[in-house]
RNA sequence: GCCGAAGUGGCGGAACUGGCAGACGCGCACGACUCAAACUCGUGUGGAGUAAUCCGUGUGGGUUCGACUCCCACCUUCGGCACCA
């Protein structure tokens, strides 16, 4: 056994005796208090990053944490394998999605297990097998039958080229990003799931411990608002319905507009107008959502030549067609009240339409023709018949007496009603692809649909498919999956949508419960133990949509009684079942992004002919910056960017010079040598996002194989705030190394002139136990509230009372063995191998991870001296040690009679004196 | 554009509930070891100043005995915006 630290051996010889002993099996144990630990599965996309590292290595060291505190662990791993990635790689190098996708995952779980974090294996789930998918169509087909799965038109991107739907990352700019022709905003007849009738159900929080942020982005992303909804009617007597939170303005609707796509657009337009709201329609379709719904970019619209009739006054007003009116919120139709909405105000002035103010504060006199803006502030209503002189508050709804007033009005003359509407839309869950879990839906002959019977499931998608480079999913060609029979024998078409793959991950961790049951999509009996999960941790950038899709579907499995039996066999185990199915995740934290490194730029020297601004060089040479010269005949800098042959370089003025290296220039690189190719040349890389295509994704693998595991995970917790991330740098790895091999050497490596010491209680062994418990704090608040890089620096604190105790007369006292001890089990969550090593060579039982999390004791944690820093007006002028109890008077006394503090209080009348305990004095002198 | 967040030494970051800004580390400098380099060890390290002292947590204001922390306004960067996952 040899007294060096190689990590490449310990940490595969422990990954190999931890799986032999099964110790990171999770199994149903009553007898313990559970913990279910959930972070969010990857999508395998081919090579693990540090990025999922960053995700999963503190989410490892806290479940580890929990489990030596004497919880029973459950922390599960799995693959989202679903996903347009796949098919991608299916169009562009014709590789089935499936067998792309099992080659990464089989790579992915390799790179995983390097990382010795306790993921039970045996719970493994995959989104793309046919005994996944299964049940996430059997969750489709439940919600059909609770009516809560129904087909309505959404707006899509559709390419007309390729008669095909495209993702929103696959349009740049408008465009097909492979073939560059436009696309447009199509409406589509697709699958949706009814998530807006449990938008008040989602918008309570009561129960969860979830990050502030990510509660106030889903309230918005909701966006409830009370009003009431109106309906207008044309000349023609056609019906506009229109929702409005501010009925209490309805007097002062002067036009209406619809969005482009409603579908009284083309009814209602006159014939003089037929041609130009085509032309105006046609434009509109080209642009996005985003973009239409961006207050700073100028409203358009365009007369449709028809009027309604706005019923509370009888007034004709004309019907507009405008892209700032969305089809996908509300009816799809407003009525404008520009003196009293910003962009119903814009949009009147660009066209010439008329502004009556209705609202009017105290003391102004409003007039349409010449106010400047929207008034929305409160104050009396006018130009409103009978409600003139109405108070109306800045209140929302029915809290506001204007509004009140306006809809029991509307209401009793049947002409409106109170009306709830939410920003947010069903849940669309049709895919035009292939890649994903299919719709078990049939269309019979005669128009109605069928659901596939239980026995049929799971719809198989077929592998004999071919991907055609039109990018239409496979399913609509293959005759095979199309063409079947209806439980009548009625021939029947299969649907050829397939899932969003949102469906697959909202439920997932029911999965990693039983993955291999087949009666249910989880077993009862392990779901009554386990549910709910306590703690999960992912990106922020799920915020929204993920998070809210896994709250919803879980209230939905509650109401469809999907946890009946698990209520049920929780009773028989005494344990009470009441409010555990509400929400699907107690405690949820977030993790930021690791980006990529910021590397600098080669400095060189370039010489050769100048064409007006561009320098032609025939020699380049890279040199260290500074040996710059002051003056050089050409120009030198440092690379900023590089395109082919082609440098920009920036100059000592700070501006970019273009320099073209020619074929055959001679080209020094000093680490390289002469002649090297233009190529090699380094340019200066920003800190972004890691990707494939700017080359600065960060490969985990290649630090595990150069400095360990260990080290790469306790980098990962240290060297950033989790919650942020930031940039990767491979120059601060050294510091967790130094560490952990300083761990190791004050176990393994014999003192040099320690002395044994057995003598209990001395000065410094009483030091020594008071910094050992001060860690012990340190470390377990650190790990309750995931701050894991001051977890690390308490444990590094702690190496460097070691590294000097150890040159001392403790080495080997009682303090020292319960120091070392205790360093072994504080470090075990973050690096598990060399805790386990050392464990074992300071002699005691396998394993370190079986060990109990050390308790601290606050009395000998507690400091009996204290450091007084003594202020002047706020500034820090002199400082005194005292005992920690000293009183407030002696505190102020003392610091009155410090040198630095006299001459600062000379001649000066202390007006106040404050002490704060155990930290400081301010005296307050004029 | 809208919603959410962040901004602290050369760099990553720390700072309990408003209480001594810069813990812990990287880097750097000097010294020891070495023929030498690397490693390792020791010391120092926010900036300016010989010093007393002054300045300093994105910018500008405010509240307070006291502000990285609270309030107002602004700037920059990042995440999300419904078919990337």
């Amino acid at each position: 056994m040899t007294n060096q630290y190689i990590p490449q051996i310990i940490e595969k010889r422990w990954q190999d005796k931890w799986a032999d002993t099964e110790l990171y099996r999770s199994k149903v144990d009553w007898s313990k208090p559970k913990h279910y630990a959930l972070t969010m599965l990857p999508y395998p996309s081919g090579d693990l990053h540090i990025g999922h590292w960053f995700a999963m290595i503190p989410s490892d060291a806290r479940a580890r944490f929990m489990r030596m505190r004497g919880y029973n662990v459950l922390f599960p791993m799995g693959f989202d394998a679903f996903g347009l990635p796949a098919e991608n790689a299916a169009v562009q190098r014709n590789i089935h999605p499936a067998r792309w996708t099992y080659a990464n995952i089989e790579r992915m779980r390799k790179q995983l297990r390097t990382m010795g974090a306790m993921f039970d294996w045996k719970r493994e789930a995959l989104s793309c097998d046919p005994s996944y998918y299964r049940w996430t169509e059997w969750f489709f087909k439940q919600l059909y039958l609770h009516g809560l799965a129904y087909r309505g038109e959404a707006l899509v991107n559709w390419s007309e080229t390729l008669q095909t739907v495209l993702a929103n990352e696959q349009v740049i700019d408008g465009k097909d990003e492979r073939t560059g022709q436009p696309v447009i905003q199509k409406l589509m007849t697709q699958w949706f799931f009814s998530i807006t009738k449990y938008a008040d159900e989602l918008l309570n929080f009561d129960k969860l411990d979830w990050p502030e942020p990510i509660k106030i982005m889903q309230t918005n992303w909701i966006g409830r608002s009370e009003g009431a909804k109106v309906i207008f009617k044309t000349e023609s007597g056609d019906e506009i319905e229109v929702f409005t939170t501010r009925p209490d303005t309805l007097w002062g609707a002067t036009f209406m507009a619809l969005a482009p796509e409603h579908e009284l657009v083309e009814k209602i337009t006159s014939p003089e107008q037929q041609d130009a709201v085509q032309a105006y329609i046609e434009q509109a379709v080209k642009t996005t959502e985003i973009e239409r719904a961006s207050e700073s970019r100028e409203k358009t619209g365009i007369f449709t030549g028809a009027y309604a009739i706005n019923p509370v006054n009888g007034q004709r007003i004309p019907v507009w067609i405008a892209d700032y009116v969305m089809i996908t919120y509300g009816s799809g139709a407003i009525m404008a009240v520009p003196a009293h909405d910003q962009r119903d105000f814009d949009f009147a002035r660009k066209y010439g339409l008329k502004i009556i103010p209705v609202i009017q504060p105290e003391g102004e006199n409003f007039d349409g023709d010449t106010m400047t803006e929207a008034y929305v502030g409160s104050g009396q209503m006018i130009n409103s018949a009978q409600f003139n002189g109405t108070a109306c508050s800045n209140a929302k709804g029915r809290k506001n007496p204007g509004i009140n007033a306006v809809i029991d009005w509307l209401e009793e003359r049947g002409i409106g009603q109170e009306d709830i509407n939410y920003r947010m839309r069903d849940w669309l869950i049709s895919r035009q692809r292939y890649w994903g879990a299919p719709i078990p839906m049939l269309h019979k002959e005669d128009g109605n649909l069928e659901v596939v019977s239980d026995a049929d499931l799971p719809v198989l998608l077929p592998d004999d498919v071919e991907f055609m480079p039109t990018g239409q999913s496979p399913l609509v060609y293959h005759k095979g999956f199309l063409n079947t029979i209806a439980s009548d024998g009625s021939p029947a078409r299969r649907e050829t949508d397939t899932m969003d793959t949102f469906m697959c991950s909202s439920w997932y961790w029911f999965r990693y419960l039983s993955p291999q049951y087949n009666a249910a999509p989880f077993d009862p009996e392990e779901a009554a133990y386990w549910l709910p999960v306590d703690v999960y941790t992912g990106g922020a950038e799920h915020a929204t949509m993920h998070l809210l899709y896994a709250r919803f579907f879980n209230k939905v499995m509650r109401d469809m009684g999907v946890f009946d039996d698990t209520a049920a066999a929780m009773k028989t185990r005494g344990r009470d079942p009441d409010a555990l199915f509400d929400e699907p995740m107690l405690t949820l934290r977030n993790q930021g992004q690791i980006l990529g490194e910021e590397t600098i730029g080669h400095y060189v020297l370039a010489s050769g002919r100048w064409e007006s601004k561009k320098l032609i060089a025939d020699k380049v040479e890279v040199i260290d910056r500074s040996d710059a010269p002051k003056e050089f005949d050409g120009a030198q800098g440092e690379i900023m960017r590089r395109t082919e042959n082609i440098l920009q370089v920036q100059t000592a003025s700070d501006e970019l010079t273009t320099i073209e290296v020619t074929a055959d220039a001679q080209i020094t690189i000093p680490t390289l040598g002469e002649s090297c190719s233009v190529t090699q040349l380094q340019h200066h890389l920003e800190i972004q996002r890691m990707s494939k295509s700017k080359g600065n994704v960060v490969n985990p693998d290649e630090f595990v194989q150069l400095y360990g595991s260990d080290t790469v995970r306790t980098y990962l917790m240290f060297a950033f705030d989790w919650q942020k991330g930031g940039p990767w740098n491979s120059q601060g790895i050294k510091g967790p190394q130094r560490f952990l091999e300083d761990v190791w050497s004050i176990v393994v490596d014999p003192a040099k002139d320690g002395l044994a010491e057995t003598e209990a209680e001395t000065k410094a062994a009483r030091n020594l136990r008071r910094k050992t418990h001060q860690t012990i704090q340190a470390c377990t608040d650190s790990l309750e509230t995931f701050s894991f890089n001051t977890y690390i620096a308490a444990l590094m604190a702690f190496r460097n009372t070691l590294h000097s105790a150890k040159r001392s007369a403790l080495y080997g006292s009682p303090a020292w063995e319960e120091a070392i001890e205790t360093m072994l089990t504080l470090l075990a969550p973050a690096a598990p191998h060399i805790s386990e090593e050392l464990w074992m060579r300071s002699g005691h039982q396998y394993s370190v991870h079986q060990q109990v999390w050390p308790a601290f004791d606050p009395e000998i944690a507690a400091e009996d001296e204290i450091s007084v820093g003594v202020l002047v007006n706020g500034k820090v002028r002199d400082r005194f040690t005292a005992p920690a109890d000293i009183s407030q008077e002696d505190a102020i006394a003392q610091a009155q009679d410090l040198p630095g503090v006299k001459r600062h209080i000379e001649g000066k009348r202390i007006v106040k004196a404050i002490y704060v305990t155990g930290r400081l004095v301010n005296l307050v002198a004029k």
